[in-house]
DNA sequence: TCTGGGGTCCTAGGACCC
DNA sequence: TCTGGGGTCCTAGGACCC
């Protein structure tokens, strides 16, 4: 059996952990740029508040109506969701992190007779008490399943947060009642196809020939189809996975014609992408700059334009980095478009450790790089200045918005709560 | 005026090899 | 006029996820 555990209204249940005040009170939580709602309280749901709905079309409603909005505090739903997967692991060390909130625990381990409807709620309970965000549980013996059992356990009161697909009656009714596009793995474009072929729910799906489906669209079809009839065959793993790929990227402000800030930008995002790729303790031999207009604008020209270098040998310098991403802009920028976002993308990684050098890597420059750089993190770390390479720029006309966060409650000693 | 950001996996097709 | 067959590796792009 598998356990999924997901938080609810993550980054909207992280805001009321230190405001008591906003207990019953509608709360959504904006995405980057303050640009759409990526997470609404129960509160919220209910007054229509859609997930992705852009602000700017419910604003003045929603807080007429007494809604309260934040715009969204990385740094500390992260720790939040450290704190969760902690209290998990001592549950259950048998853990895949698969989200910021959610995670899956691999049952498989446990003694048989074990009452695992008395294990998810004493599951609930801890974290509630320990962390104070809310979760729901649903344990069946496949991932795919036990996404379904969450679902169930979210949405249907009567569940308390919990439900346990066990039965193999039960596990059919709720199948038949559980549209495909809710299926873990069915996105807009394979429910449509399926849907044109007359499966409409889950038990349908279940009942296709898994290795025709797979052969007339694809394995990862195939794969929740066996999930669904109880065969487990999603593997995760991952646990310690190093990352594969690091991206940066932002929308900006407001559209940008000039040449200068976007260097300013691609500049900026290569500095946050090195450091990242050296907390991550990897080096990279793929830079990719991508650079586009508002693509939901009809009244700019549209335009979309990426490209990538192989590095001679790998690196994790910003010094390079920032240089290269500079040079790829300066290739693929043209004149007379409306930008709207920009990112960088560092792929094709090496580790640290035991790599093939190239013929003119001399040792002796990679040894200084790596002090520089650590020393470089250490700065930053300490915040002992503000640091950084290439053209930064001080104008700041593309930075994002951000004004309605909370406190670093958690993370920054000057912003811990306070009892009056 | 205002529509997120960061990931993974799979596949088709090209390049290349014998 | 007639121009093989089978394989690997790599990459870009699509689909999906939260």
């Amino acid at each position: 059996m598998f356990a999924l555990v997901d938080c609810n209204s993550f980054y909207a249940s992280c805001e009321k952990i230190f405001r008591p005040d906003l207990r019953n009170k509608p709360i959504v939580v904006l995405s980057n740029n303050d640009g759409c709602v990526i997470a609404r309280s129960a509160e919220a749901k209910k007054m229509g508040i859609k997930m992705a709905q852009p602000w700017y079309q419910i604003k003045s409603q929603y807080l007429s109506n007494g809604g309260i909005v934040f715009s969204s505090n990385y740094e500390f739903y992260a720790d939040i969701s450290n704190r969760v997967m902690n209290t998990l692991t001592e549950l259950c060390p048998e853990i895949d992190i698969y989200s910021i909130d959610e995670a899956f625990l691999d049952l498989r381990s446990f003694k048989r007779n074990i009452d695992l409807v008395r294990f998810s709620y004493d599951c609930r309970k801890r974290i509630k008490k320990w962390v104070g965000v809310p979760v729901s549980i649903g344990i069946a013996p496949t991932r795919t399943l036990s996404k379904l059992a969450n679902k169930v356990a979210k949405d249907d009161k009567r569940f308390e947060g919990v439900a346990v697909f066990e039965r193999k009656e039960i596990t059919n009714y709720l199948l038949k009642k559980t549209d495909i596009a809710d299926v873990w793995g069915i996105g807009r474009k394979l429910s449509k196809r399926l849907k044109e072929i007359g499966i409409n729910n889950a038990f349908e799906l279940s009942k296709l020939n898994p290795r025709l489906a797979g052969n007339n669209f694809s394995v990862v079809l195939e794969k929740t189809i066996r999930e669904l009839r109880g065969e487990p065959c999603i593997n995760l793993n991952n646990i310690n996975e190093p990352k594969k790929q690091i991206v940066v990227s932002r929308s900006f402000g407001r559209g940008v014609t000039s040449k200068d800030i976007l260097h300013e930008a691609v500049s900026f995002h290569a500095n946050r992408a090195a450091e990242k790729l050296r907390h991550e303790k990897q080096k990279c031999r793929l830079i990719t700059i991508f650079i586009r207009s508002n693509r939901f604008s009809n009244r700019v020209k549209q335009i979309y334009a990426s490209k990538h270098i192989n590095l001679i040998h790998p690196t994790s310098d910003s010094r390079i980095i920032v240089k290269s991403a500079n040079q790829i802009l300066n290739m693929i920028y043209r004149e007379g478009y409306e930008y709207s976002k920009a990112g960088v993308l560092l792929s094709d990684f090496v580790n640290n450790f035991g790599y093939q050098m190239s013929l003119f890597n001399r040792a002796k420059d990679t040894a200084s790089s790596e002090r520089l750089m650590k020393t470089v993190d250490q700065i930053k770390l300490k915040e002992i200045a503000k640091i950084g390479f290439g053209n930064l720029g001080f104008r700041n006309t593309w930075k994002m918005k951000r004004q309605m966060k909370s406190k670093r409650y958690t993370t920054n000693i000057n912003e811990i709560p306070f009892v009056k």
